[in-house]
DNA sequence: AAGCTGACCTCGC
DNA sequence: GGCGAGGCCAGCT
């Protein structure tokens, strides 16, 4: 079951990042192995490139260390931070979201053309 | 049309 | 255990 579309891997991290919990945060390895190839991590974040034109909320993507990389695409890390904040994301000293307690794991639920 | 780049992660030595 | 290279997909030059 290989043969699906290669867009079909870009729109599933839509949806998973769409499906990311208020509050949570998770990381690309974790939403690319959602989709089946976590080798695509890279590809995760090229696709919230796109997807920050769209309302997907990109700012609770972040890298495994819990560090804003996307914050280039931002403006500014403190946005982002801002936005995490508000919803009730803690932040450590280093400036990097406490995974340990908010690290969301994606559902493959819906990974049955759902 | 071909090649490089990009918000990364995992594997190999 | 640390360093280096590979992999995935799409967009731009």
């Amino acid at each position: 079951m290989s043969s699906y579309k290669k867009l079909d891997f870009f729109d599933r991290v839509f949806k998973i990042v769409a499906k990311i919990p208020k509050g949570k945060v998770t990381t690309y390895g974790k939403i690319a192995e959602a989709c089946g190839i976590r080798s695509a991590a890279r590809t995760v974040g090229w696709a919230l490139n796109s997807a920050k034109n769209s309302n997907l909320p990109c700012h609770r993507v972040v890298n495994r260390f819990g560090a804003l990389t996307g914050r280039v695409h931002f403006g500014d890390p403190a946005l982002m931070e801002s936005l995490l904040k508000s919803e009730g994301v803690e932040f450590l000293e280093d400036g990097c979201v406490n995974l340990q307690k908010h690290l969301w794991t994606p559902e493959k639920s819906f990974s049955n053309n759902g």
